[in-house]
DNA sequence: TTAACATATCAAAATAATTTGATGTGTATG
DNA sequence: CATACACATCAAATTATTTTGATATGTTAA
């Protein structure tokens, strides 16, 4: 057995996948970004600045954080831009525990 | 309204703890650890360098940023110190669908 | 009690993530 | 078509995290 060897370990590949997930998740802004959207369903981008208190370039950066990793959703209606949590995805990786923060309400 | 209110939302020493424990996890290295506990139970430091390939100094800085978010936890046993998982704080995090992964085996 | 071992801790260097302010792109409206 | 709006993207500056190699600490064994 070597480095080489087929052994059961996980991949690489599956890593780097939730490195990604859950390094959306590592961040303040971001744990409200999903908050908010747990609370009140398909967002704007104009609603969210006003929510969360953050310069519109920031909020964009995070918000690309979020849907790079698969967590939430956009939707792009006429001039704006709607974001919604990617509720299987968040059931995927969260405890139910988390429900009411950051894993999506029962509806 | 304004920053003092006591308006329901969020509050920000959670969202601290949740930054916190979510950061831990978001680092192949970490994650790698975590499955490692997860197959192995309780492993010393020594025995976690070879099966992770790092220098010991940068596993023992890995393994402080997961002890640190309560996600392992430490036993030192005469000179050797064992790390496990902290299954139930892993269960309150994780969906059981990273059981086998991350998320501790059935018994 | 000295030496070896297992591991943590530290400081500096390297790397990565975030913030900021400016600019670009697409859409609606007069 | 010109302007305003809603947002994304970009480059530079700032800040945070990680890596590295060296050293410190505590434990056991000779």
């Amino acid at each position: 057995m070597n480095s080489t060897s087929t052994s059961t370990t996980i991949n690489d590949a599956t890593l780097s996948l939730y490195e990604q997930k859950f390094k959306a998740l590592s961040d303040k802004n971001r744990l409200k970004i999903i908050y908010e959207l747990n609370q009140k369903g398909k967002v704007c981008v104009c609603d969210l600045t006003d929510l969360l208190g953050l310069p519109q370039s920031k909020l964009s950066y995070h918000l690309k954080m979020l849907l790079d990793a698969n967590v939430i959703l956009m939707e792009r209606i006429g001039k704006w831009n709607y974001y919604e949590l990617n509720e299987n995805e968040i059931k995927g990786l969260l405890s139910e525990q988390l429900c009411c923060i950051f894993y999506p309400k029962p509806k």
